[in-house]
DNA sequence: CCTAAAATTTAGGTATACCTAAATTTTATT
DNA sequence: AATAAAATTTAGGTATACCTAAATTTTAGG
């Protein structure tokens, strides 16, 4: 019943799943800004995929778009893929954090069910990723978030870094120089209202990192 | 001034390259079988391969294909991708030697440079593939080859097996059951003229072969 | 050396997935 | 509620890489 899905089918799914996390539709613009892609193309594949023989997702014209229960499994095998792949790259192959996306974002569209499995099982069967982010289940459900972003914590509060939701290199090297990786204890030391800066405490170090930061740490409270 | 070539250039490249090992051009029905391809398409996509900026191939009607030096260097550098790709799923995640050879066939052509020269440094920078089949060198040259086909030798000739040229799962588990892998010492016992068959001796066993079998088995004469 | 068979190429078509320009629908503002 | 701006869709096109049917060229047998 199952057909293989294009590269092209995989990485709109991935990108209408990530964009649809908080329970809203994917909207054509958003689709097209992430995936680099005018917006007419982006209509007019996910047209394709709303009437393909499952359907992988649900349109209605102007209204965006959401996962069917096929494509989201769809989904999350790409994307256990992709996490998987990384914290592989990583541990085998002495691959930094900032390097493992590109070459993950290739082959996560070609590796077999075989080889998924071969390297979850040489790790252990990891539950999250390099920077943190959850690996769904080889039975394609993604396990519960407990995170808040570090945006959204206040002076006094304290936590233990998640996950870093970023894929940009130069920002991960940065974070890195900071400590502020997964399993980091952080504590908020100054909230400044209008700019919404915050003062952080990681070890030793105190920095002052702004909203495009603290919005892609993700903390578990402490 | 090179190009990135599409994954069907890579494997028609790929396909000629084997094609015309021999010193001779390959013809489009050769091509087309090979690649499981109408003849026609196989001359459409020559054709372009043979226009392209850097031609890629030498095309001269009804005459077969060979490659350029470019088209060589591009084929050499998947073949390498190909083979180091199948050495390191054998020896880093316990593939055997039968069943490398359809994930690699997809994989090599989406692993970077980076990740071709981390695996290649990982294993020691291996001169042959878990066939026995010579890995072209990170400079893109194909070490020269001593081996004849097993099927040249005659009663009282002994060699070592070097390499076996086949990717067919069942034979090559055939083969592994008989002990013929590469390294094994090998003794011929006999050659029945007609139907081209050969007794031959690995180990303690003694097993006759055919002429399907022999022509894929690669030896240095000892 | 001529003709039938085989090999190859040409002609015309398909599917995928992208594009720009123009039309339409939605939304936001006055 | 009208209209301007923004978002989206439709219309029409391109490139890649495949296909079948038909035409042509090469080759091999008598």
């Amino acid at each position: 019943m199952n057909k293989k899905l294009t590269i092209s089918t995989q990485d709109y799914l991935k990108s209408i799943y990530e964009l649809t996390e908080n329970g809203e539709s994917a909207s054509t613009n958003a689709l097209a800004q992430r995936m680099k892609i005018s917006a007419p193309s982006v209509t007019g594949m996910i047209q394709k995929l709303a009437s393909a023989k499952p359907a992988l997702v649900e349109y209605h014209k102007h209204q965006g778009v959401t996962l069917t229960r096929d494509g989201r499994k769809a989904a999350l095998e790409v994307i256990r893929h992709h996490r998987l792949i990384e914290a592989w790259l990583v541990q085998t192959l002495g691959y930094s954090w900032d390097e493992v996306h590109e070459e993950a974002e290739k082959l996560e569209h070609v590796i077999s069910e075989d080889f998924e499995q071969r390297i979850a099982a040489a790790m252990g069967h990891p539950t999250r990723d390099p920077h943190g982010e959850l690996i769904p289940t080889a039975d394609l459900v993604m396990p519960e978030d407990n995170s808040t972003p570090l945006s959204s914590l206040r002076a006094g509060q304290t936590g233990t870094v998640q996950c870093v939701k970023a894929a940009d290199t130069a920002l991960l090297r940065y974070l890195e120089s900071l400590g502020l990786v997964p399993d980091a204890e952080v504590e908020v030391k100054d909230y400044s209202p209008f700019d919404h800066n915050l003062t952080i405490k990681i070890g030793r170090k105190t920095t002052i990192l702004g909203l495009g930061i603290t919005s892609k740490i993700f903390i578990e409270e402490t």
